[in-house]
DNA sequence: AAGTGTGAACAAGTTCACAGCC
DNA sequence: GGCTGTGAACTTGTTCACACTT
């Protein structure tokens, strides 16, 4: 009986539960899918059924407990554990990624830095040692990681993949411009900021179309 | 008559004309929607549906002339002129982005780094000097900018995004985890590597159990 | 009275399947 | 013969609207 979820869905969770939280702390004690919603610029009925998906978490005539809720989600989405990461990639990118405050927070931890220039590998980043690429799978394999984020130039991009994958690891997230292949069970996201500029411009570019078309 | 084009639409394009461009690289002269579909895991009718909105770019018996079909896609796309972008923020992030080699190639001309803070103002990045935020609208009405990324702290996000329209720019990338808003005719997308994370632990999570149940 | 949870109606997006052209 | 372009069929996802609960 598991009832597709379509993932949609499950990408609006995180939205849904980024809110939350922060209504939590702020003191919050209860809100109407009405609210979230205009928050969120989602219809009510919208959430609503989203949650629907996974249990009935509100009071009718009330709303949903904010507690309750982002409790709920927080279980649903995996994020009352922590996850173990590894970046692979300490260039500029990966740099950034490694020090970036919001992983922490957030139930994510990364344990690992690794880079397979020999000018990068044993220099220190936050206090932490940048470990030799080519020692990762055999570390992969002795403490498993549960995420890879690889920050490598395009054409390693397939072979940090399959190294990662390889070492157990069950989910990577690609922010290289390459297109990599992973075996089905292997979660994959890519990030490319080139394809989301791409797809800004034909809007842009339609818009002046319009602007020159009414200036006639 | 402007039949509406869906968004997915659109944002499969950019992915289509970069498996394009590199054919064009390559020399090759033709291809099938059903090759094309195999290299990008998408099916052959979705991509003659897709490119069917814009026209009839392909020959039946024979398939597409990529030279033609990428020319026409970077025309769709407006990657047939520059764009002009300004990054905001220039913290190891921002920095990252700053320095990263493929916009260059693809259209994308950064004219202008900005951060508020004493410290970075005035230092150079890639040969580039860091200019002071509190110039970013004057200079943005002096010489007009299409494209900006925010790459800020996620509390000052909302100020650059508003200084950045009224400066005239007409798309927003915004690199912070705040969700920002924008008028209705400005572009605005949102990557956050926490969100995407998020997702993926759901699923990792269901695979788990999964396996437990399984092992029963 | 207010607001959830949900089947039913609707809308959007994808795939099919085939006529038409090269 | 092979492959496009595209209505029609289907599938997926969203919104409506209301019975039901607090």
């Amino acid at each position: 009986m598991p009832i597709e979820i379509p993932d949609v869905v499950i990408d609006r969770l995180p939205l849904y539960y980024r809110l939350l939280s922060r209504l939590e702390q702020e003191g919050r004690a209860v809100i109407s899918s009405q609210e979230l919603g205009e928050e969120l610029g989602v219809t009510p009925a919208q959430i609503r059924k989203d949650l629907s998906y996974f249990g009935r978490f509100g009071k009718q005539g009330r709303g949903y407990s904010v507690v309750r809720l982002a409790e709920e989600l927080r279980f649903i989405l995996g994020l009352d554990r922590r996850w173990r990461v590894v970046v692979v990639g300490i260039g500029r990118l990966g740099r950034a990624l490694s020090s970036y405050p919001g992983f922490e927070g957030q139930g994510f931890d990364i344990v690992g830095r690794y880079d397979s220039s020999p000018g990068i590998i044993g220099t220190t980043l936050d206090g932490n040692t940048i470990l030799n690429a080519a020692d990762l799978e055999a570390d992969l394999r002795k403490t498993p990681v549960d995420i890879g984020i690889v920050a490598v130039t395009a054409d390693a991009a397939q072979d940090v993949a399959d190294t990662l994958v390889r070492g157990g690891v069950r989910a990577v997230l690609n922010y290289t411009p390459a297109r990599v292949q992973v075996p089905v069970g292997v979660e994959l996201k890519h990030i490319n900021p080139v394809l989301f500029l791409q797809s800004m411009t034909y809007h842009l570019k339609l818009r002046q179309r319009d602007r020159v078309a009414r200036a006639d």
